[in-house]
DNA sequence: GGCTGAAATTAACCTTTGTTAAGATGGGAA
DNA sequence: TTCCCATCTTAACAAAGGTTAATTTCAGCC
């Protein structure tokens, strides 16, 4: 059995008490999902409405600004979620590009279908619900170092934070998501080496 | 009737075909809250789980920055959600505070009483999905805004799309919920004010 | 080992923002 | 009306970020 299904069905006991021998009619409907490094999952414009837990490697979702340059909205990984937030909430086609850092593995169910299943199992509600608290708790905070704190501090926050993540996502995803350049962060990041000599 | 009760309810039959007469169990545990302007709803620290609609009014969430300097999170106004997110996420103490910017009401619901409802009325259910989403939704807008656009171009976008809500709101609130100063606000403006006359 | 291309760094220059402090504005209270 | 106080504006300077382009680094590949 695949490590996510394990980790989701503990979840679930968690959460409303269900045990694994009773959560077939819910993983009977997800489906694993491989990407090479650098696969699109989700295009832009793309009306799919999946919803996915991501097993191994990193995800990345990003947008297409006026200019044509990307810029990085969030990163997930390991034990997190991912879904077409602007499919699923506004059932509108995505505006945000969702692909492969590195190779993943996804367990994947589609989210009308999730709808269906819940219907005849209100029971597994709860996960819903928990994964849409986590992702808004995530965003939140997002939006907190936004309006609190400056980039070299957005980033220091994700140096004590996240050490392992910025170590495998390529910098510039990283100043993206800060909201700044890639020659920016090279100048905080040469800033806070003279710094912790000095 | 309240306002707020007959948009909820038009809420719930569309959502979920609840008809107004059978939200009695759901309605007979709010109430209404009446802030006068700059009144605190939810201190820092406040272990108290709330969630509330808006009837009337502008409220504000904010966190004290280390410095001692406020920084909006975020602004809510008629016919929106505000909630106690630490408290009902995660069970602690709010690191936010949530105050009224002008005369305010509210109709309001202890989140745990919510749940005790929605245990034995899970009809409701697609309301809470709804507010979960809907919060989401704004939240990840404003990510979208603070990768993709400048403080000017983010200015911009509120001018456009929410009026209204400028017009009400002091500058200050505005500009720290940009992520900038008022100084910097002010500027952007000037800017703006001599490119629209160039 | 050497080549290649993407990523990161550095440099130079310009624009914007932060900071601090001094005016200007304007609404409400006495 | 006048005073008061918070808000907004303006100014001056320092610090930081954006842009462009050249250079360096380095992992992957021949």
């Amino acid at each position: 059995m695949s490590t996510s299904k394990t980790a989701l069905q503990q979840l679930l006991f968690e959460l409303a008490g269900i045990l694994p021998a009773d959560t077939a009619p819910l993983f009977s409907m997800t489906r694993m999902v491989k990407l090479e490094a650098n696969e699109i999952y989700i295009r832009e414009g793309a009306t799919t409405r999946r919803l996915a837990f991501i097993e191994q490697g990193i995800m990345r979702a990003y947008a297409i600004k006026t200019n044509g340059d990307e810029a990085t909205l969030f990163l997930r990984w390991e034990e997190q979620f991912i879904a077409s937030h602007d499919a699923i909430i506004h059932r509108k086609p995505s505006r945000f590009i969702y692909r492969a850092l590195e190779p993943v593995t996804l367990l994947e169910i589609d989210y009308d279908v999730l709808e269906a299943v819940l219907k005849t199992h209100p029971e597994y509600e709860p996960l819903r619900n928990f994964v849409l608290m986590r992702m808004l708790s995530e965003s939140l905070q997002m939006i907190e170092s936004f309006v609190t704190l400056s980039p070299e501090e957005r980033y220091l926050n994700l140096l004590t934070g996240r050490f392992d993540l910025v170590n495998r996502v390529p910098d510039k995803y990283i100043a993206s998501m800060l909201g700044i350049t890639p020659v920016s962060l090279s100048r905080i990041r040469k800033r806070l080496h003279t710094k912790g000599k000095g």
